[in-house]
RNA sequence: GGUCCCAUCGUCUAGCGGUCUAGGAUAUCGGCCUCUCACGCCGGAGACACGGGUUCGAUUCCCGUUGGGACUACCA
């Protein structure tokens, strides 16, 4: 391709929360104008000002900057862009690519469905077309799009796409309040922001023909489209509400690690050969359009989660444990000593698969008074463990560099001598130190939690024991 | 209805005419490892939607059928 610097933006209207499909347009535009050397814009659009709000512009600015998704310039507002938009209309009307129209909605709507009664396309019949009419309320301005011929245009992903210009009709570009429609806005902001390369959704593919006739009524170069497929619910329908977790922030609030999120959505849709894991480096020094399958998917869940834990065991156990901090509070740990904790992250990284996993599976670390699990308590702290608790307490007692090495040789000798194999001893000892039957190995629980600690817990599984 | 887009294991995908008795990942089922749970390792089952062409040869190219999806607003 040339070597013109590329221009990408990512706008999202802020009528609610980023979600993934939403997400993963963000990242495609993001790579893409990384790996090029390019600019990544963001962009609100924000025309619709019944539906649009502010917490919705926070929540995606939020949303971006949690994925590591930066942009070079904006975020742009749409609706503080009305003076450039009137120019460029003024521009269309002055040059005779545009015009006044003062039909109204009720009325279009008659025609239309007396249209569609006929058998006939329901669009816009040009009736003001030629009226020569001026400014007026309760106008709007139409484009004068071509009445024949074929607009078509080499789509990036999917290929050459061509639609008969009878299929199109005069769109609206400026309302009768005088703000701008979607497709006006849009290519008026494209074209003063210089966009080269517009990377969206599959929604839009039917949008380009109508914004291309814009373009090319402005006068001006168009961009290189590139329309990525949509993403599907588990029941094959269009991503919504009704799947559930769909705000990226959810995912944040879920314990999953932006990462994860991100590599996964990049393997949705895109694909490198049969590399599963990507770093961000590797993400921009390897993607490229071409390899954007066109097909729509489904967003795999189990896959994301299995991700995830693949990303917090390559996690640096330092930033993990700075990570699990929120989840933990929410769990009711307050400040927890930090060396004490990475110790305790450092246990449970291979085997957490989220955020909110890892934070649960501490917990027995933070507690003063753990509690059991019922199911593990009656299988496990019953009346024939006492005496050999009781003496492997005593032989940790006497332990002293109470480290893993420590501790395995002085369970060497307690095994030896009272003839019990760790198989028999283990369970109630995790129970005791635990509170349940899954944590991590026994010797690393015990020297994070420290000998004081140990030998209190299995006091009070004793005295548990005994007073049943 | 019209227009446009899409179609490989349950899911994400590799495949860009012969290398395919179709590869990887995830999920699932066995087994190993083992103080539990994970991790890891080994193995199993599991897909080219259908029908026509083109070709010496189609998962791969073309057409149709079917099935999905999108758009069809003074929403974006």
């Amino acid at each position: 391709m040339s070597s013109e610097k590329v221009v990408t933006r990512f706008p999202p209207s802020p009528t609610g929360y980023l979600h993934i499909g939403g997400a993963r347009t963000a990242l495609f535009n993001w790579l893409f104008a990384r790996r090029r050397g390019g600019v990544f814009i963001l962009r609100i659009e924000d025309t619709d000002r019944e539906r649009s709000s502010n917490e919705a512009t926070e929540a995606i600015i939020e949303s971006m900057k949690w994925l590591g998704l930066d942009w070079d310039q904006g975020p742009f507002f749409q609706s503080r862009r009305y003076p450039l938009y009137n120019e460029m209309i003024e521009r269309l009307i002055v040059s005779g690519r545009a015009y006044y129209c003062d039909c109204s909605p009720e009325d279009l709507e008659r025609r239309r469905k007396e249209a569609m009664a006929r058998g006939l396309k329901p669009k816009y019949d040009g009736r003001c077309r030629e009226r020569g009419l001026g400014p007026g309320p309760g106008t709007v301005v139409r484009l004068k799009s071509p009445l024949s011929g074929v607009t078509h245009f080499e789509d990036l992903i999917k290929g050459p796409i061509r639609v008969s210009n009878d299929e199109l009709d005069d769109l609206v570009l400026r309302r009768s309040d005088g703000s701008p429609t979607y497709h006006m806005a849009v290519v008026a902001d494209d074209v003063s922001l210089g966009i080269t390369h517009v990377i969206r959704g599959d929604d839009h593919v039917n949008n380009t023909p109508r914004q291309i006739q814009i373009y090319e009524a402005l006068g001006e170069k168009i961009p290189h489209y590139g329309h990525v497929p949509m993403i599907l619910g588990p029941d094959k329908t269009r991503l919504s509400k009704r799947h559930g977790a769909m705000s990226v922030l959810a995912y944040r609030d879920m314990g999953y690690l932006p990462d994860a999120l991100i590599n996964a959505l990049a393997r949705l849709g895109w694909s490198y050969g049969d590399q599963e894991k990507f770093s961000r480096e590797e993400m921009v020094e390897k993607f490229s359009l071409e390899s954007v399958g066109r097909s729509a998917g489904v967003f795999n869940f189990e896959k994301l989660l299995d991700l995830n834990a693949w990303y917090m065991r390559e996690s640096d156990v330092e930033a993990l444990s700075e990570a699990v901090i929120p989840f933990l509070e929410k769990l009711g740990v307050e400040r927890p000593d930090k060396s004490f904790l990475v110790k305790a992250v450092g246990t449970l990284k291979m085997r957490s698969k989220t955020l909110v996993d890892l934070a649960k599976d501490a917990l027995f670390y933070f507690q003063d008074e753990i509690s059991y699990e019922s199911s593990a308590r009656d299988k496990f702290l019953v009346s024939q463990v006492a005496v050999p608790m009781r003496e492997l307490q005593k032989a940790l007692s006497r332990i002293e560099g109470f480290d893993q090495l420590a501790l395995e040789k002085a369970f060497e000798g307690f095994l030896a001598a009272s003839g019990l194999t760790l198989k028999a001893i283990a369970q109630p000892l995790r129970v005791s130190l635990t509170g349940r039957t899954a944590s991590p190995g026994l010797f690393e629980v015990m020297e994070v939690l420290g000998k004081e600690m140990v030998l209190k817990r299995i006091d009070k599984a004793l005295a548990f024991i005994e007073g049943k």
